[in-house]
DNA sequence: TTCATAAACTGACTAACGGTCAATAGTTAA
DNA sequence: TTAACTATTGACCGTTAGTCAGTTTATGAA
């Protein structure tokens, strides 16, 4: 009688189905312009059906938010993984955050649009939102042991709080990848252009203040 | 007959004026949640009298997003003009960038509203989204001015090219304010709480980071 | 196999919102 | 006073998120 399980693993079949179905839509008509009954027709089930999987549209969107988290703290738990320096794991860590934008840009759109919603209730009530959250929090944590392993092995000032400096390099460079969204969704209008500075130079620039700045050197020199 | 003038002036107010009533109820009912029947309401107009002055619910939020640009760019100027070294300048912008973010978050939502839009022929009919993104290009010349100056005074590595640079903290710091604005608007579901680091003490490890890592100082260390 | 119960699903319906436009009021200049 | 023009109105429309009474399908006991 393993019914019940088997029913329960169905469900969360079908919601990652309803998921699949909102990702497509969403590739094929912009992330604002997708329709419930779209989402619906393309996963082959009713509007209603929909509402019987996630409370709303929003919380299906979060449900879109949360994969993309869980992908990149995928990648992060893999460079924390590898054999490096702490700047190093930084730095690759970066590089992930940079090519997850590129390649999965519904993902980085899903992130704003997560921390763009202001209804707190919602936000309070909703699983997904906490799981969201719970990855966010991760993320920084990953971000944190890297330079708890840098400061041990010498290659980081080890006078900054290891989630202090996690949040400032997360949050920097969160506007930097989002600098490079802008540019890869729409290239024809960006500052960039005007500008003509390349994604990659940029990021270079970025990477190598940020190394010169709280690396271990740099405490020497003020020392 | 200067009934001409008078009449272009009047409409130009009368523009402001739904500009006025828009941030008011945004105020009041949040970003998203605000209706065009409300802002007319508040206007003490139509409905149908906004589409007079504004093509859209879009076009008015870019208004809005425009005269936060404008605000903001001014502060900019006013500390390019004070006497500060160039890299004292850099980091009285960050400061200005930070408060104003706290004083006038409607702005700051308003400018994440005109990143997020996708729609390529609304952005090039826009006269405001041009302006928009005029005054985007101008706050990052105004920033690569600043490390001119500081390349000129020594107190700036110049091995770097100052758009690229300024492209750099400009991005880098949009990071860092949004996450500013985020504790501020929705303090009880922020990452920040759960690691009580508080904003201030975050933009300060910010600046000395981003100071130390592309300071002149730091160039001879490598030298 | 039959049947009662429950779970999954449907799609017509509602409410709310952005946007339109024919009709109206107000202004200007002769 | 009047004709032309401009500004404004608000009822109306189409679209979309969300609902729910009713229908279908699956389950497990008799």
């Amino acid at each position: 009688m393993g019914t019940e399980k088997r029913r329960s693993r169905e469900k969360a079949r079908r919601a990652e189905t309803i998921v699949d179905a909102a990702e497509k839509v969403i590739l094929e008509k912009g992330f604002e312009a997708a329709t419930m009954d779209e989402i619906a027709e393309s996963a082959e089930l009713s509007k209603g059906a929909l509402y019987l999987y996630f409370r709303s549209k929003a919380e299906l969107y979060l449900a879109i938010c949360l994969r993309g988290s869980n992908e990149l703290n995928s990648r992060f738990a893999a460079v924390l993984a590898s054999r490096n320096s702490g700047l190093e794991m930084i730095r690759k860590m970066g590089e992930e955050y940079l090519d997850f934008v590129k390649n999965k840009p519904l993902y980085f759109r899903a992130f704003s649009y997560y921390e763009s919603i202001q209804d707190f209730e919602f936000l309070q009530e909703s699983g997904y939102a906490e799981l969201c959250e719970k990855n966010s929090s991760q993320a920084l944590t990953y971000m944190s042991r890297a330079l708890q392993a840098g400061m041990q092995d010498g290659t980081i000032d080890n006078r900054y709080d290891p989630m202090e400096l996690a949040l400032v390099i997360w949050s920097s460079s969160r506007g930097i990848v989002q600098m490079a969204f802008l540019k890869h969704s729409s290239p024809h209008r960006n500052i960039l252009n005007e500008v003509e500075i390349d994604i990659q130079s940029m990021f270079g620039s970025y990477i190598e203040i940020l190394s010169n700045g709280m690396s271990a050197e740099s405490k020497k020199r003020i020392d």
